[in-house]
DNA sequence: AATAATTTGTTGCTTTTGCAACAGAAAAAG
DNA sequence: CTTTTTCTGTTGCAAAAGCAACAAATTATT
């Protein structure tokens, strides 16, 4: 949170500082970018909601990382050894700084304040990067279609210090982002309001435990 | 690969350079660290080979991770807000290096080479780390035990640049990596063979397939 | 070298998950 | 404001995965 904090002042302050950063915009439903080649490519999310997608050769959608202001996103935290294409979409208007980062390490010609604060704050951006993906992980390694449920649930509700809460996307995108069947997942769901875990209005839940 | 390399020199250039840096050794299935405080632990594992595993209420056991030589690890990855401990284990004798993070960052008093260089090779360090998770979780977001083990093998091949490898642990701990049932998974490893995909000595897996 | 502990491999049965298909609700687009 | 598209919610059936239990093989330990 505090990190958030310090990155989005830093974005403000020193955006414009250097000509090596590019501002793109794009529309909904927009392809940001794919991890293609290895250009290493870094980007940060200025505004707006985006989903870093994979398809299988079964037609299967994954949302590997969903990226809500100041998320960073891009080729460089990927090896790009498997031949399952990924790429970012913009689920709403977005605005990213994109930039290559290799620029970051080797210090900018004009030695520029953006630069300066970037490699300052890099470790820290990194980090929280590590923190959400192990979050991640122990949610995929969860067993059950249940488990995962309460467990991403849980998850909310400590980000948003309350038992009530919205969900950031469909349920449709939510089944892609647990890695489930969307059928499989509602007929979870459904059981869970039936034993009385949640309660369910929309895309709002409640937990109704501990 | 590269980067392994420059940490491999550096620790070995460094390591006694700096008073605060702990050094510890364990014995094989000794508990190296267990994630509970926020003490923001950070670990190199000099020698050996550990895994981060945790346990849930049902008493399925998880790797999160395996750790081998100069694989980074401790809290400081970590958001403690889960209720399921995590610890590391060793899985032979281990060397580790053990500090805190605020060190790296607010330089050291004696401002000693270590953590010079540390702080330098930083970003790549939890770069590395942010790849790896990123590899870890398209495998478990793999739909199927099949793919899974697939997906597995494949990357494992890749490492190794042979199609015939070993796998780095036990069958039993594959199951628990894969986050799967380990009769289910033996059961497909068996179909995988029937069917040509694979062959299977022990430990040594070759892939038949493209 | 003998014993204990762990790992591998297998199977029958149960439970969970996935698939396909559909209707109604809600949201987006024109 | 109407039409089109996407999303939600449900169901029967099929397939996959989990569970429990066991014997044989392998690996550690004393």
């Amino acid at each position: 949170m505090s990190i958030n904090f310090n990155i989005n002042n830093f974005i403000k302050d020193f955006e414009n500082d250097c000509h090596k950063v590019q501002q793109k915009n794009f529309e909904k439903g927009e392809v940001i970018t794919s991890y293609i080649q290895k250009r290493n490519q870094f980007c940060i999310l200025k505004s707006g909601n985006a989903d870093l997608v994979r398809y299988d050769s079964n037609g299967n959608k994954t949302i590997v990382e969903h990226f809500s202001q100041n998320d960073i996103f891009g080729e460089v935290f990927y090896d790009i050894t498997t031949n399952n294409e990924l790429s970012v979409e913009a689920k709403t208007k977005c605005q990213v700084l994109i930039y290559i980062y290799d620029d970051i390490h080797s210090k900018c010609r004009s030695n520029c304040k953006f630069h300066q604060k970037l490699s300052e704050y890099l470790p820290e951006l990194i980090l929280s990067k590590v923190t959400n993906l192990n979050m991640r992980v122990e949610l995929l390694t969860k067993r059950s279609t249940r488990d995962k449920l309460l467990g991403y649930f849980s998850l909310l509700s400590t980000r948003h210090f309350s038992k009530t809460f919205t969900l950031p996307f469909s349920l449709t995108d939510l089944a892609d982002y647990l890695s489930v069947d969307r059928s499989a997942m509602m007929r979870e769901l459904r059981i869970l309001k039936e034993d009385g875990f949640i309660e369910k209005t929309g895309n709002s839940i409640t937990l109704l435990y501990k």
